[in-house]
DNA sequence: TCCAAACCCTTGGATGTCCTAGTATATTGC
DNA sequence: GCAATATACTAGGACATCCAAGGGTTTGGA
């Protein structure tokens, strides 16, 4: 780790906005860099609590996703829409994943277009390795109060809804 | 952009936790879990407005933090400090926008060991532009209710003092 | 029935990030 | 003064992400 600003550098930023003439948008500003800056910080806890595995935040997450799917398997175009990210990210994570014998690849029984992905029995026993480590190592101590991770999942669940993700 | 879900699968990821008994860290899971989704979409957004320009996000923050350094120019180490990001990110960052005619390296005077990056008027011209639509078309419509910018500002800025981020 | 359009996945190319290792320059200690 | 250590940047490799393009499959309208 590099050691500490004497400064916060993002608060330094919001200044250096409103003394330009943009104090209109010096506070959102603020606000999106620090979510990015923030992104970037748990990014690293996470990747360094998976690496013992194996595994990096985007293979985990698929073997996460298919842990919970009742039969274990999940088209590969399911995945992508769950896991919002593009088809080729999960065609990359798929091949290193089956790679390691955690999951495999089989034919859709109807739909001769889709491809099937399921865990193996190492991939659902290393899944629910590495979901207890997260757990207690990232997700157990994040550093946010009880009361802010509740404004956290209120406020960003307003962004997500109104970016488009859900209309739950 | 994909069509919508049906449902938020953030909020199907914390029920997913609390029934495999995980319910002690299922609302920062859930909270972490929306930071890395949030900074997609806003990322993807910002990149969007700079793409015109030619820039993306970590060429971008490189030039704005040079524009506004009293000299317009800072040592490689000092910007990688600032923007939190890895040294070689830098070395990449500065190569592209030197090509670009956006920076040009120069010697540090006393220190041989050192480099300069210093901005062109290109650059600093281009800075300015790219920093108009920026606060045009996405700090200016980012979606967060202007309280619940102040709550963002404070809880994460409140996290990345926990996490080392600056002693302020 | 049959062909065009839509859909699904993969490949190849570009970008960005990090890590490890290496080269060059400064600083420190004996 | 010289060797050992520390610092600054760059080169090469591993991953992840996206986009564009291509080949196979299915669907639906003429």
């Amino acid at each position: 780790m590099s050691p500490p600003l004497p400064r916060d550098p993002i608060a330094d930023a919001q200044r250096n906005w409103e003394s330009h003439g943009w104090g209109d948008v010096a506070a959102p500003m603020a606000a999106i860099t620090a979510i990015m800056r923030t992104q970037q910080i748990l990014m690293a806890r996470i990747e360094g609590a998976l690496k013992p595995f194996g595994l990096t935040f985007a293979r985990y997450e698929l073997l996460a996703l298919l842990s919970f799917a009742r039969s274990g398997a999940l088209p590969m175009n399911k995945a992508s829409a769950l896991l919002q990210v593009h088809p080729t990210s999960v065609t990359n994570a798929v091949d290193r994943l089956q790679t390691a014998g955690l999951v495999v690849r089989s034919p859709h029984p109807t739909d001769g277009r889709t491809t099937l992905i399921e865990l193996t029995a190492e991939g659902r026993t290393l899944a629910k390795r590495a979901t207890a480590v997260l757990n207690g190592e990232v997700f157990g101590q994040s550093g946010f109060g009880e009361e802010d991770v509740n404004q956290l999942i209120r406020i960003l669940g307003d962004f997500r809804r109104g970016a488009g993700d859900f209309t739950d």
